[in-house]
DNA sequence: CTGTTAGCGCTTTCAC
DNA sequence: GTGAAAGCGCTAACAG
């Protein structure tokens, strides 16, 4: 079970010398074995162990043009929806003996596109996550490098979706049943594509319940802009929110609880991803996130297109439900105190 | 603004000819264009963009040594300890222009020696955070590969150590104040070093107190193996557990609830990391977390060596405090039987 | 200041 | 079944 000696990292031209063959014997030893003596192979891989030789990744790769690199780019790797995405994608790749480089671009364009420039020329494909950069610019890298998409719908890329719509609408109806007639949506970043089909999907649920709709845009989803516009929310006449994410939708409460306004008594608080768990107090009611099948899906369909199993312009959806906890009840009637013990969980 | 018009890549020979010089003048137009006439770089650099060449990240690795690559390897990318420090790490490497390779270990030392193979032919460094290999695999990997550890103490490999050595301290003064004389240590992975750590200062501070230490060591830190270790934790005599992380804290503190016993009232829970702010319920009492500050002093440290500072035997401590929430009181006397109504988020 | 010439370590025809 | 040689795209001495 030695792994070789340590050390200075030999060449296959050590190995072969080692061994007494030549060079593109060790090469074939590695790549294709069976057009190979049984026991040269045998031979060469032994003596390779013993000198610890591994294989040089980037020769191979400027000599064959595959890397076994893919690049991982999110917009923000703090933020609790990518890492069981990113785990995910990166034990799929690892099924396939690929490494992954991680990318954050901190939802700007500008730095998705450096760090896409920086990964291009050593990566065989492209995942982006959740990507900031007009259609244009993904098109324009999808032409350098096989790429697919996650939670961006772009016409001719593979992509993964995880549609929130279903999850909303129901979200939406719950509402409508405990007798709310007016909400606020707390929005998302607007480049995003999973809150404008939130935004979306709330909107015309809404109309069917002859509900109103006021609109809040923080500018970046965090537990702090959650905080921080609760004062717009309270401003508004409506009695339940909606955010874009659960760390927006935890901000809102801690908000809310600083002013006394107790949830769901008082207002009606509903969350987007479930990333919190029942972690928060009281336990948040949410759309349910399927994250990590999201990764997996995006690494298999790239590693699809790199083996010539053309993808062509498949948009694979992955559909989400409500799950209701306890930030949600009916709205506060003037003079009517509402109270509502803790409910199990759903 | 235009990025080039897309399409295929390039090659430096291209960017030659268009412009009517050698290769070797266009490349040392991108790396030492003080070289070089000004307004030849000038016309190089324009004709490469209209171009839309890229410099082939591989070919010059190949050809310098130098990969302008690093490799992060974390145990558990979903936990929520490593997000932060990722994305410190990411951050600083971006400053120099270096590309991060996300490993996952998932706790396995074969995985992260599988994984350190596949890297360290494209890599300039290593770094290891919270490394489950052993200190003689270590040993072997840095001599292959300049290499820094994050929470994992190595003699002569430049280390950040996040010691919670005070904090957890203050965390069983605090607990004795509050008059507990039989706590309970719930372990993380044995060949964890901030485990060992955690549990050596608990043990040592508590003997300070003449407290009473009980140990339970569930198999991976997680919510479900807090949850799965809530029967050990009562069938000791403790009054208050201090875990080995958050999310352990947070699963125990759910076990607890649905047996009915009520926290911090009936038993106290510390936790480690601080990762979940102040989001559980009643909010954790923890040891505070420093992990962005590591990764980017890891970063710096890894490319200090690369840039011939050699480090020498560096040793960076970065210390904790506790951070009293509310999962901590005095224990329950017997026959007195205290109850809490829900207070609200602090 | 700029062009020529060797490689970096590996794969891959093409011969034997 | 195995070897020899060319070349992947770039950099790094050398010359001039």
């Amino acid at each position: 079970m030695q792994h070789g000696a340590g050390g200075k990292t030999h060449t296959m031209a050590d190995v072969a010398k080692a061994a007494g063959v030549s060079k593109s014997t060790v090469s074939r030893a590695f790549t294709q074995p069976e057009r190979l003596g049984a026991e040269t192979v045998d031979r060469i891989v032994k003596i390779a162990q013993q000198l610890g030789y591994v294989p040089n990744h980037t020769a191979r790769a400027l000599s064959t043009g595959r890397h076994g690199n893919l690049a991982l780019i999110v917009s923000d790797v703090a933020n609790p929806f990518f890492p069981p995405l990113i785990r995910a994608a990166q034990l799929q790749a690892d099924r396939s003996d690929f490494c992954v480089f991680l990318g954050n671009s901190d939802e700007d364009p500008r730095q998705e596109d450096k760090l896409i420039d920086r990964f291009v020329t050593q990566v065989e494909g492209l995942l982006l996550v959740a990507s900031r950069l007009s259609a244009e610019r993904i098109v324009f890298h999808a032409k350098r490098r096989p790429m697919a998409l996650i939670n961006r719908d772009v016409a001719g890329i593979p992509r993964v979706l995880i549609d929130s719509t279903t999850g909303v609408r129901q979200a939406i109806d719950h509402l409508a049943d405990l007798g709310h007639k007016h909400i606020i949506y707390v929005s998302g970043p607007s480049s995003s594509w999973a809150n404008r089909q939130r935004r979306n999907a709330l909107k015309s649920a809404a109309r069917l319940h002859d509900m109103a709709v006021d609109v809040v845009s923080p500018h970046v989803p965090s537990y702090d802009s959650g905080r921080a516009v609760v004062p717009e929310i309270l401003a508004s006449k409506a009695t339940a929110a909606v955010a874009f994410d659960d760390l927006t939708a935890q901000g809102i409460m801690t908000g809310m609880a600083e002013r006394g306004i107790s949830i769901p008594d008082q207002f009606s608080v509903v969350g987007c991803d479930d990333v919190l768990g029942a972690a928060t107090y009281p336990s948040l009611t949410t759309v349910s996130n399927r994250s990590d099948e999201a990764g997996r899906a995006g690494v298999r369909l790239l590693l699809d297109m790199l083996n010539g199993h053309m993808a062509g312009d498949t948009r694979l959806v992955l559909d989400t439900h409500l799950v209701i906890r306890n930030t949600t009840a009916s709205p506060a009637r003037p003079g009517f105190h509402s109270r509502q013990a803790g409910t199990a969980i759903g």
